[in-house]
DNA sequence: ATCGTTAATGAGACAAAATCTCATTTAGTG
DNA sequence: CACTAAATGAGATTTTGTCTCATTAACGAT
């Protein structure tokens, strides 16, 4: 089952309704690797759904995040950005050529969730970045 | 050795000019546990030295995010805050009330430093942020 | 199918956050 | 103390995000 479809399901079970413009914003993030921002989001929707308004596609955002399926991130050039969550979702980003590099480590997950509940809290998910300089620019670097 | 003057070191031996303006954002910065908004730390800074302007305000705070001195980030309602970096930065957000959790344990920075030397990285610094929901939320939850 | 309720919508006004420009100032250097 | 490039503040401008409100349409009940 797709992405898009198991996340229509999520959205109809907790209630909301499914409009064209919700089901628009959704499928943009069937892909996993993106990292949007509002207004990329809205260009993406409006390829699907060309009504789509601003304003809506702000509150699916939102709703998205508040349901845990999306994240909001600032990976460090100051704009805000969407990103699905996986459980979960971490970053390396080379500070030098921003390049991101997407890691999947299933130890990290454990450690959190064991950490988030010394703490009390339930994980619904999380996100890491980890800034740095990869090893290309390392090496650009040292030998100028 | 304060903060803020270790800063000021840094800056410095970075060919950096020390101005009254970029003195005044640093200092906000003295307390380690600040979240703010671009416009509190101009308002901070304004305390400090009157004169600082906005634009001020934004290009220091971009160059002590590109110095690894600070970390933007969207702790879930849109808006981004600076807070400084201590290797590493991690938090526990309740999505229900808000509350943020600091966490600092010694296990994630190494697993981190681990991971990302395996993908070629040196780390300069890393933030997590965890969603979930806090003991006392999820007790109302429930009673309700 | 159709109806009724109510959530959801799009348009555009508005507000807030961030960037840019440029004439002026000043930190660091010699 | 004079020089110069970096840095600044003011304010115009752009970008990003929010709000309002009249209209629409999703979905359950019939």
């Amino acid at each position: 089952m797709h992405y898009t479809e198991q996340m229509e399901d999520e959205l109809r079970e907790a209630g909301w309704k499914l409009t064209p413009s919700r089901r628009a914003v959704l499928s943009v993030f069937d892909r996993h690797d993106l990292h949007l921002r509002a207004d990329e989001v809205l260009a993406r929707a409006r390829k699907i759904h060309p009504a789509v308004g601003r304003a809506t596609v702000y509150r699916t955002l939102e709703l998205l995040t508040g349901m845990g399926i999306l994240h909001p991130m600032v990976l460090g050039d100051g704009k805000t950005r969407y990103a699905r969550i996986e459980d979960g979702h971490h970053h390396l980003v080379c500070s030098s050529c921003r390049q991101v590099v997407e890691m999947h480590d299933r130890r990290f997950n454990r450690l959190i969730r064991r950490l988030a509940h010394e703490q009390g809290f339930q994980m619904q998910s999380n996100v890491m970045e980890c800034i740095g300089t990869c090893r290309e620019c390392r090496e650009k670097e040292t030998k100028s």
